[in-house]
Parts: structure tokens; C-alpha cells; sequence
DNA sequence: CGCTTTGTTCAAAATAACTTGAACAAATGC
DNA sequence: GCATTTGTTCAAGTTATTTTGAACAAAGCG
């Protein structure tokens, strides 16, 4: 309760047009790669706000529940997506986004990619041992021919990682490049 | 146990061990990529199998509907995961899938991925426009910075793209390799 | 043509995923 | 201690996606 202190009561200040769309924006993607609404949203904001949020302002800003919030922002704390700041003279955690691409792409392969690429190996050696028992000997062939061409995928896109971590840190492999703004990468 | 011998029409053939549990593992991977799990089971099931199937034979041998072969088909077919083969003497279509990598990941960057980053490039262009309407200086500034870096951002994922394939068509850039078995790219 | 085979479409049912909110725990300050 | 603030958990409700199956179209065959 109490409201007004000075001028703006930052308690609950409503989005601008921008941050609106933006967090859209973050919404699609987060969608595109199978991460809840929510996750985008509260992303989306962190990355808008130019101050670190509270988990209140983010519950209220977004109008979704203490829930979400709560679970978006464990899920984004463990990807490193989001850190918490210490603010002195609060109480609460104040979050901000990491800026880093490399960064976040680095988290969420780690956390939602290697561990199946991991368990994929498992599993093949697992069917491997399974076609033993296949008694007649060209459907055995065929079989193992078909579980060297999985190896040989999962091969390739184990190799792919580091290129493509590479390519994110702003390596470049093929033309030389200057981006400005911002330039976070 | 029946179908030993030159029995009439395979028609529904029952799984081996090693093609239920490879088609478990498409079904997981295209589950972990946001496809649904019917999508998996027909490919898996096409890419275990050593001769082209049918429209029946999917149906039957997965257990699935009509409906979901004739929906999860098309989708495979326009990203070029499953090519009709033609074969003399049935007038049904028979189905073989798309044993490249290359050509599958190609097929899903371009349906399921280029596009967002399309739109998301003309997102950025509107959003770049509400930002106009921000009275305060110092709020229109930090906006426009975060705009950049998503333009940063969008820029060093398109580039990512033609690395990504040049990879997984099996050039090298940081070190040689050489693969065996099928030996499938 | 009529009949059959083959495959598609789409509304409804089934399933899976997400969000909510109230009960709970942990930490702070009095 | 004890009340308050802050954040988490999880069962139940809500929403979104997927699957089904029956009605429909398209093409081959006699």
C-alpha cells in the first residue's frame, strides 16, 4: 500500500508502444523455438527496460501471474539468459537481460540441445544392440547401414556446434564484417 | 507366429525392435524441433524402412489415422524430407525419405525458419517507427539502442546460415575429417 | 458412365502444454 | 519469537495443439 512516494510510483508503470512490440517480438521467437509465452514476455521486458526490474513489476507489467513470473525467471536464470543485480537499499532481486546473442545461444543450446545429442548416443548404441537380433542377415545390413547414417548426422552436428558458437562470437570464417550500434554480440 | 513365408501382400508388416526404438528417437527429435509426434513416427518409419511404403503400410504399421499420414506426409513432402517414388505396376504412391542431412535441414531453415526472419526484419522496421512517439529524450535513446542490437543480433543469424549448411555439406574449417559408413551428407 | 481405389479436408474429440492462485517455505526486521 | 515481505511449488483450470474419422474429391478401370 502507499502508493505515491515522489513523483512516479514505479510500482506498476504501464509499457510504451515500443515495448509493447517488442515484447511480441520476443514472444514469436521464444515460440519458434518451443519456449512458453511467458518466458518471451518477461525476456522481452528485462530487455525493453533500460533500470533492472523486480519480480513485481514484472508480474504486474506483463499482467500475468506470480506463478509465471516465478518460473520464467528460474528457467532464464539457469539458460543465463537473466542475472540478478543487487540493488542496494531493496530487499527484492532486481533482474536485467543478458545482451550477449552468443551468450544466450550458448545457454540454451547447453541446457535444451546437448543433453539429447547426449542420450541420442545412448540410444543409438542401445538400437545398435537391438539389431542383433535380427536374424535375416540383409535386413541386418540394411539396419546397420541405416544406424551408421544417424551416427554419421549426429557426427555432423556435433561438429556443427563450436562453427556456429564460433560464427555468433563474430569470427568470420568467410567475409570480414563491421557492425555497429549496439555492438553486443 | 504367421508371415514366413511368400505370403500375400505385407500389408501391415509389424515393427522390429530396432525400428520402433528408431522411430522413438525421431519422434523425440522432431518433438524437441516442434513438430508433432505423428511427423516423427512416418519418417522414422520411411527411413527404417528398406523398401518405398505406401500411404496403407504408414497407416497400419504406426497405428496412426489416415487423416495424420495424409497431413504429416504433406508436411514432409514440401520440406523435401520424403520423395514419391514411382512404382510400375500399383497405382498407389510409394514413399522414400530424404536420406541427407543437408537437404533436411536446408528444407525445415527454409519453410520453418527463413521466414520468421523475414517478418522479423519488418517488425523491427515498425517498431523502429513507434519509437518516434517517445517524448523523452533520453527514453527515445536508449530504445533505439536496443533496436541495434537486434538488428546485431538478426544480422549475425542470417550469416550463421549459409555456415551452418556449408558444414553440413562437409566442408571443413577447422579441421579434416573423414567419415565412413553410409557415408550419407 | 458407374464403381472402386486412393488420398485430402476439416470439425470435433483427445491430448499436451501453459498459466493461475493459494498454500507453503525462507529470509528480514522489529 | 513473530509478523511481514519475498519468492516457490504444484494441483487444478485454461488454452493450444494434435489426432481422429467420416464426408468429400480425384483418378483409374471395366
Amino acid at each position: 500500500m502507499a502508493a505515491s512516494h515522489t513523483d512516479h510510483t514505479e510500482s506498476s508503470a504501464a509499457l510504451s508502444p515500443w515495448e509493447t512490440s517488442t515484447i511480441e517480438l520476443f514472444t514469436r521467437t521464444v515460440n519458434l523455438i518451443g519456449l512458453p509465452r511467458s518466458v518471451g514476455e518477461i525476456y522481452g521486458l528485462l530487455f525493453c527496460a533500460s533500470t533492472p526490474q523486480t519480480f513485481d513489476m514484472l508480474s504486474e507489467r506483463l499482467g500475468i501471474s506470480r506463478g509465471s513470473v516465478s518460473q520464467g525467471l528460474k528457467f532464464l536464470r539457469q539458460l543465463g539468459a537473466v542475472k540478478v543485480q543487487y540493488v542496494a537499499g531493496s530487499r527484492k532481486d532486481h533482474y536485467v537481460p543478458e545482451l550477449s546473442i552468443k551468450a544466450l545461444v550458448q545457454g540454451f543450446v547447453r541446457d535444451q540441445f546437448t543433453p539429447h545429442l547426449e542420450s541420442g548416443a545412448e540410444r543409438l548404441d542401445a538400437i545398435e544392440g537391438l539389431i542383433e537380433s535380427e536374424s535375416d542377415p540383409a535386413r541386418r545390413a540394411h539396419a546397420t547401414q541405416r544406424i551408421n547414417t544417424l551416427r554419421t548426422w549426429q557426427g555432423r552436428v556435433q561438429k556443427l556446434m563450436p562453427i556456429m558458437m564460433a560464427a555468433l562470437g563474430g569470427i568470420n570464417f568467410l567475409n570480414q564484417s563491421s557492425e555497429s550500434g549496439d555492438a553486443v554480440i
